[in-house]
DNA sequence: CTTCCATCCGATAGTAACTATCATGGAAGT
DNA sequence: ACTTCCATGATAGTTACTATCGGATGGAAG
């Protein structure tokens, strides 16, 4: 609305860029007591002192401590890459296709960011009141991958067909996903094939 | 072990049914609380106090507030009916035949009961808090089920297609229910039609 | 460079869901 | 009747989170 927000795109201010430090002090301190002591051992007041806020500050960039973990940009990504296929693909071979793809993004993160990833996926399947959070992302993702396959199908995102589509879909691969919860020392890319499988034999109709 | 337990099964003794009576009490209390004035307007404190015992005796009952909404005993009794379906029947044939059979349960129902139901559910799906913990029933509900499945196909249950059927039939009944969430007074059994419909896309092998 | 405003932050106080512990009184076995 | 067991209540404490308020600071206008 102002003349300070209709050159937007430039660099950000200090006032935004502080935020922005803060933020990622925050949740690095968070990332690194968690590792060392694990979720539960870990406080908002001690991830606080930590970053060198206080724990009112920690309130105001996350809502809950779950939130510190939660933040995912697999979803969108993987969305992303699954509307950019070619449009003659069925959505069931598109969906497979951008499997695909989304593993080698994840084979080119560094070390770090890989073992980054993993203790956040670990977490997110292992530490029940983060877990349980993790519904809303779900149900997040169920949204927009509605809309996308909706979009791909020619029908509306409504359509009986496409939300059943996009549940059976999530559904597999949650399942798919879930012996991470017993082995959270392994990577979540591990279980690409195993989520393609599965599609697969969504695509034959689920035999048995 | 000892020689009371082995006559288990007659008349559970005065202590046994003081418990089950304390239990019926908090959960009774409770939920009428919630009807009047929602969740979170009804704290442990005042349940307790409505159901007349301590606090401390509120959590020995239930681990967690969610848990006095979450007890749901339709899961098993689904479970159940699908075992009990012929067995010339695929998964898919017994699944829908199973639904259909459940919804006469409902019907059979008490006013108060079903009312009761509605709230439970409404609640389930519409509390944050609740919800968030109800994905432990998924889960739950998820590996009783494989189980079933895998003994009518004569698999393990932990075979890739087995599990593979179970998540996508549990995924597909999530989202075919998910209009709950936008209006709660309408009851579960109204959607067992819409159900049946999203699983006979799955048997079709989900045309779009 | 100053003034003024929006907003970011820290401090404080408070709430509510749990947890741990211990003494007591009543039920159950002998 | 006596003792063992166990459900209960009381108490104190922890932790996640909320509300509020005064002070510091960045940013725009004069």
């Amino acid at each position: 609305m102002t003349s300070s927000e209709a050159i937007e795109g430039r660099s950000p201010g200090l006032r935004e860029r502080k935020k922005a430090k803060t933020r990622a002090a925050i949740q690095q301190a968070a990332m690194r007591l968690f590792r060392e002591r694990g979720y539960d051992g870990a406080t908002v007041e001690d991830i606080a002192e930590a970053a060198e806020v206080s724990p009112s500050t920690f309130f105001r960039y996350f809502p809950t401590k779950e939130d510190v973990v939660l933040r995912d940009d697999y979803d969108e990504l993987l969305l992303e890459v699954f509307l950019a296929q070619p449009p003659d693909l069925t959505p069931l071979q598109a969906a497979r296709a951008a499997l695909h793809s989304i593993g080698g993004v994840a084979d080119a993160l560094s070390p770090e960011e890989r073992e980054l990833e993993r203790l956040r996926m670990a977490m997110t399947f292992t530490v029940p009141e983060v877990r349980a959070r993790w519904i809303n992302e779900l149900v997040r993702a169920f949204r927009t991958l509605a809309e996308g396959v909706a979009a791909r199908a020619g029908r509306p995102a409504d359509d009986v067909r496409v939300r059943t589509f996009v549940g059976a879909v999530i559904g597999v691969m949650l399942v798919a996903m879930e012996p991470l919860v017993e082995d959270p020392t392994r990577e979540w890319t591990e279980f690409l094939p195993a989520i393609d499988e599965a599609l697969g034999y969504l695509e034959q109709g689920l035999p048995l």
